[in-house]
DNA sequence: CTGAAAGCGCTTACAG
DNA sequence: CTGAAAGCGCTTACAG
């Protein structure tokens, strides 16, 4: 490899100098500054990025942690109907990273991995900041994450610390404009088949859709609320489920759009038409939305801002050692009303 | 952060041997050897990852290269239906490295990316060696990577040096014995809706139907045959306009399961019952196959085997630096019958 | 504006 | 079996 010392031979100049070209540092002739470049091209110079990781004491890499977890594997679950929507969002979290030219890596886990491992691993690589996408509330991770000098932002779990804070989209408004949504079409009578209620968007989400009912004057029916886990499989059996117990609802509210496909199939198949026999309603905007029969009516999760949100967060984390605590960013959502739900027949 | 200094001074020996006790050398009193233990432990070190890269020339990092693309992103594109297959082959890539204590990296890529930019990334990150996954055919990573000294594997598409090999499935086989399938089942007239021609995968399916064919004295139309692409969409809209065009066929073979379900469904809208009207075959044997109405004969690709031979393959020339040309590993596969096909009804 | 020297945290011949 | 010293390829005070 072709490495800095060659450089400066062949420009003429000491190692400091070419260093100095390479960061871009002031107070250098145009001159050095010339004869260097011309030496980097001619070599094809790129320096070694471990070296500078060392001097340095931080690379230039973004450690991904993804979803509750034991065994410490990332990417095994990814194509799961539960994370769907992740993965539309991690594509902008790369875009951005990979745009001020970090790397994302994927740490290897050992199996028994307390938080101090975690950290301590995290640590050795040198890592400049992490994204921890979709934790569960309980996560090992976050324990020490939290309360370690590691930059670090959370996506769709709370963390906060000197130097942590998350990400999240505005669920409550989100599910409080759905159940609006479909009280305006005289919906009185809706079930709810929700993800998990121990999670931060499945409880934001209930908790916003309780508002709207308390809002107009009702309650939410325990018997018509159902935690069914984020799977499409989840949700379409909990549907069935329901169904099968009892069905004088004329609206259902989905935890997810993936989730509300699982629900659309359970519907079919006990032969009730959407929306006029019930009404259907997802969550996130997925662009299989538009897809499904009929096109589901669901809340649109702004999933640039939550990516990019991200990102410059732990960048001016990662940059300005002596930052105050970072505010969380809470990402507005929006109704998006397609054809999966209709008014009230009498 | 705790330092070999640090536990050497503990331990009472020098940093010599604190290394050694780390890497497992033989010639190690067992009192030393124990004096250092304890000290590791007290003190919670842990070697940093950084500088053993720096001093053994090579990270304990694996690069993970994804797809055709222009943009340099990896995992932008990994929710794509044409993907959905790698995200499962992916889970166990990852077990594997990281079950050896490997990380896995998504390097960010520049946009004006030749292929000695793209190859001098990986050397100056001092990567371990890299999996490249579903690449196009005159892929410009492909390029750099056969010539260079960086250890790397192909998985569905070719790339042979002294230091790169590839991993496959034996698509020719697998597609030979679904066309001979629907051949026993009295099949004559038979479309195809195929992904591509040009990437490998492709090729052989295609050329493997055609085997079969041959050996039964008949040929493919071509008017039966059409390459979409190995979207879900684009099969969708290929077997659209297959049948707007001719509908005198009782088979169809689809490239991939994800591409079967676009096909079943523009069936469906077509009237034509499976498998009654039309046999539909899938490639992969993904997990959806058991979902789709009637479940799909497929061909599994055995991905625990091509994934834990791919990692295999890449640790065997990472640790051999003689080795010889590796040879690539063609996986079996695995006819499997589900309800979507049936015998031709006179 | 430029360079010699020290140092980042490890490993590895080389001596003993 | 053990350790002092050199070195991996950079950057960064410190002098000038």
């Amino acid at each position: 490899m072709v490495t800095s010392k060659q450089v400066a031979r062949v420009a003429g100049v000491s190692r400091t100098t070419v260093s100095r070209v390479l960061n871009g540092s002031t107070r250098i002739s145009p001159e050095m500054r010339q004869r260097v470049h011309e030496a980097i091209v001619t070599l094809g110079y790129e320096p070694d990025v471990v070296a500078q990781s060392l001097v340095r004491q931080r690379s230039r890499v973004i450690a991904l942690g993804l979803f509750p977890q034991e065994v410490g594997l990332s990417l095994s679950e990814l194509g799961q109907t539960r994370h769907y929507f992740y993965l539309d969002l991690l594509k902008h979290i790369e875009q951005s990273v990979t745009s001020v030219y970090y790397d994302l890596l994927m740490p290897s886990r050992p199996q028994n991995s307390s938080p101090e491992h975690y950290i301590r691993s995290l640590r050795t690589r040198r890592v400049a900041g992490s994204i921890m996408l979709g934790l569960g509330p309980g996560d090992s991770r976050t324990q020490g994450l939290i309360q370690a000098d590691i930059p670090s932002v959370f996506i769709d779990s709370m963390g906060q610390g000197k130097r942590a804070t998350y990400v999240k989209s505005d669920n409550v408004d989100g599910a409080r404009q759905i159940t609006e949504h479909l009280l305006s079409l005289g919906h009185r009578r809706i079930a709810f088949v929700i993800g998990q209620t121990i999670d931060l968007p499945g409880m934001e989400r209930l908790f916003g859709a309780q508002h709207a009912l308390a809002r107009a004057g009702l309650t939410m029916d325990p018997a018509l609320v159902r935690a069914s886990g984020w799977d499409t499989d989840d949700a379409y059996e909990a549907t069935r489920t329901l169904l099968s117990e009892q069905r004088d609802f004329t609206a259902l509210v989905a935890g997810s759009d993936l989730m509300a496909i699982g629900t659309l199939r359970a519907l079919y198949e006990h032969d009730l038409r959407v929306p006029d026999d019930i009404s259907v309603t997802g969550f996130d905007d997925v662009d299989l939305c538009r897809y499904t029969y009929p096109p589901l009516t669901t809340v649109r999760q702004d999933r640039i801002a939550m990516g990019q949100g991200a990102v410059q967060l732990l960048l001016s984390m990662i940059d300005d050692e002596s930052a105050t605590e970072p505010s969380p960013l809470v990402v507005p959502t929006r109704l998006v009303v397609r054809h999966s739900t209709g008014p009230v027949l009498a």
